[in-house]
DNA sequence: CTTCTTATTGTAACTTTGTGGCGTTAATGA
DNA sequence: TCATTAACGCCACAAAGTTACAATAAGAAG
């Protein structure tokens, strides 16, 4: 049977520090916002619950670290496809966008759980620079 | 001026070791495979070399390991962007796959250095479990 | 072949990222 | 209000990756 999914302090305090940003954040940033209120090892833990709900998406970065953001047009369980995460080699930070493009046929045996671009590059302000 | 490249042992044993592989390889798999015959941190910076020269693609998996493996279609400098890269969840292999595929329209003032496909899924192997 | 320059290596210490165990706290339902 | 147990904080630990520095060895020059 399912494991029953409380709403506690800490996860309304992550929660609120994604509503209030508009990229992706990873775990250190959110700690950081959280100044100490929640615990880091919690954080770990609500940011694996946010991802296993369907709340957010995980993003693996070119610099080793994973971003969380939130979801927007993805059902519980069921992530788009339609996705592209850019990641800006210059202030490090990564935001999702939402392109259209079908993802590739793969060969003969493979199945498919998730697809989605990943782009690095610049983003404006770099570029500008 | 540029700094010059000496080709030294170190480079040979771990170049031999990726054309020894089809798949891509994680920096612990080079170390393993080496077997002491070159330091760690020696193959942190072989393969950190490797991916300046444009000789790897590094790829940020699911399961926070980056890993590398060599490039066949990119000139140097520039990788190719018809290029996806598959993480089996079962085995936690990566491996690439040519495929054909437009990468996304970025919207204003934002530049792309590199695009390619991350998907996750089963390879064959693991599906027929 | 010898010498010089400096890119590269090995070693050690350290930072960052992420996980597991455990006793305590507090969110929910009765 | 009380009982259940998901979730928390804290600790220790594992793995990934970086930095500093002295020693080594490519490659170029003589």
């Amino acid at each position: 049977m399912e494991k029953q999914r409380r709403n506690t302090k800490g996860k309304q305090l992550v929660m609120e520090v994604f509503q209030h940003e508009a990229g992706a954040l990873c775990h250190a940033d959110i700690v950081q916002r959280l100044a100490g209120k929640v615990d880091r090892v919690t954080v770990y833990r609500i940011l694996q619950g946010f991802f296993d709900e369907g709340v957010v998406h995980k993003i693996s970065a070119e610099n080793g670290k994973t971003y969380y953001a939130l979801c927007h047009d993805c059902s519980a369980g069921q992530h788009a496809d339609n996705h592209a995460h850019f990641y800006c080699m210059g202030c490090k930070t990564v935001l999702c966008l939402e392109v259209t493009g079908q993802p590739p046929q793969l060969p003969q045996g493979y199945s498919a759980a998730e697809a989605s671009w990943l782009i690095s590059g610049y983003c404006p302000s770099c570029n500008a620079v």
